[in-house]
DNA sequence: TGTACATCAGTGAACGCGCGTTCACTGATGTAC
DNA sequence: TGTACATCAGTGAACGCGCGTTCACTGATGTAC
């Protein structure tokens, strides 16, 4: 039975994320405290670094987990969709971006809200922090092939035409230059408009963000696919 | 001579904050700290205390004078350019707001970054907060006199046609709702994207954000602004 | 113009609190022969 | 199958640090008569 001790250790592990999760829910994520989550365990804070190395170990592992779990609501979203809908397939995942959100703000926030202070990413959050962009590259790659053109035509910059080669290689993209401006503006757009969604922007201004929500995604689907063809 | 202590008073008042705003550029505006004021100040910590009642306070003073200062930036912008030319005046105003950003990032953060944990905003900031976007709102305003049109026409959900209903009686703008709703998006999007600018999120992606700022500044003009009959 | 009093800025010590991290240790769980 | 040894989880004490805030105080600056 070799696997008695590392279940047990796979287990703790997962109770010190989950733990971290909650508290980072209550107090926001820069107030991640190994000593609090010791305390809630009923452990000796110094038992944590069984487990992470350091705040900073913790700090990446949560912020992997929540990238993919982001990742995977957006690929569920867009696989349940008929894949030749680009509007749909956009609204989907946008959707289900603003859901995800709302269920879990500050993980949201621990991804798209300010840098905690002090802490910087390392490699291994790269992977996992394009998987959801990459969900949104390949509905404008099937937006492409249906020759969409923006509501609007952007004037792409020579030096972000270089930026958008490279992600076309990395990505196996087929979207032109105009349509990738659009996308990214979109996706700029998106996650702005949750963040401020979140963080109460909007307090006292709009009652019901929620419908304003899905009428920004609505508005953003309509200036990136405003002309498409589906086969 | 009653005006000398009183001068001294106020040259310290703000000398407090410039400092304060020097340490926010270099730790974050989460890491406002009192003691290192005190300490920069040469003065004893608790001598603070004579000058702003709490950190909230101090916190609060800094909030409304950078709401204040994006402000005045975005009623310059909009009054160097020619009252008719909405398209011109919502691109001026876009830059001044992104440039003010990039010159003070830690303030642009404070007031729209992730809120400072356990500090909520008092009564003060509401009418500073709401100064910039009334230059927006004022932009609109002249905008629907020419008859503008979103290049995508939005369908306003009814509780935010309440809210909007209520904004324009407050701010006396005449913008019908689906400008508005394109206004409030295109508000949103800007500022989405200066936050993520600054914040990184586009590091190992894009190289020229200043480039894409640009476009994505010119993509939302096009599609608040599309059809206009300037007089 | 001079004096008595009030106001106010700044001091220094203290309170109470909490954090991340290190380190030598104990005792239980696993492994190799 | 049993025993000797190695691995590992968790302990408890400590280090070094820093924070916001309170309070009784001193001494200088302003005010009123």
């Amino acid at each position: 039975m070799t696997g008695v001790r590392a279940r047990v250790r796979a287990e703790l592990t997962a109770e010190i994320k989950a733990i971290a999760r909650r508290q980072m829910a209550e107090d926001g994520p820069a107030n991640l405290n190994l000593r609090a989550i010791a305390r809630e365990l009923g452990m000796v804070s110094s038992a944590i670094y069984r487990y992470f190395a350091s705040r900073d170990d913790l700090l990446t592992a949560l912020i992997v987990d929540a990238y993919n779990a982001l990742g995977e609501a957006g690929e569920a979203a867009d696989a349940a969709v008929d894949p030749h809908e680009v509007r749909a397939r956009f609204l989907a995942v946008a959707h289900a971006a603003y859901r995800w959100a709302c269920e879990k703000p500050s993980q949201y926030l621990l991804l798209f809200g300010t840098p905690v202070p002090g802490y910087a990413a390392p490699q291994d959050t790269i992977v996992p922090a394009t998987r959801f962009t990459l969900v949104l590259l390949r509905i404008l790659d099937e937006a492409a092939r249906q020759g969409a053109v923006p509501a609007v035509r952007p004037t792409v910059p020579d030096g972000v035409r270089d930026d958008f080669r490279a992600m076309r290689e990395l990505t196996g993209s087929g979207a032109d230059d105009e349509l990738m401006l659009a996308g990214m503006q979109s996706w700029t757009a998106l996650f702005g408009a949750i963040g401020f969604i979140l963080n109460g922007q909007f307090r006292n201004v709009i009652g019901d963000v929620d419908a304003m929500f899905v009428e920004f995604a609505r508005l953003l689907a309509g200036q990136v696919f405003h002309e498409v063809d589906p086969a």
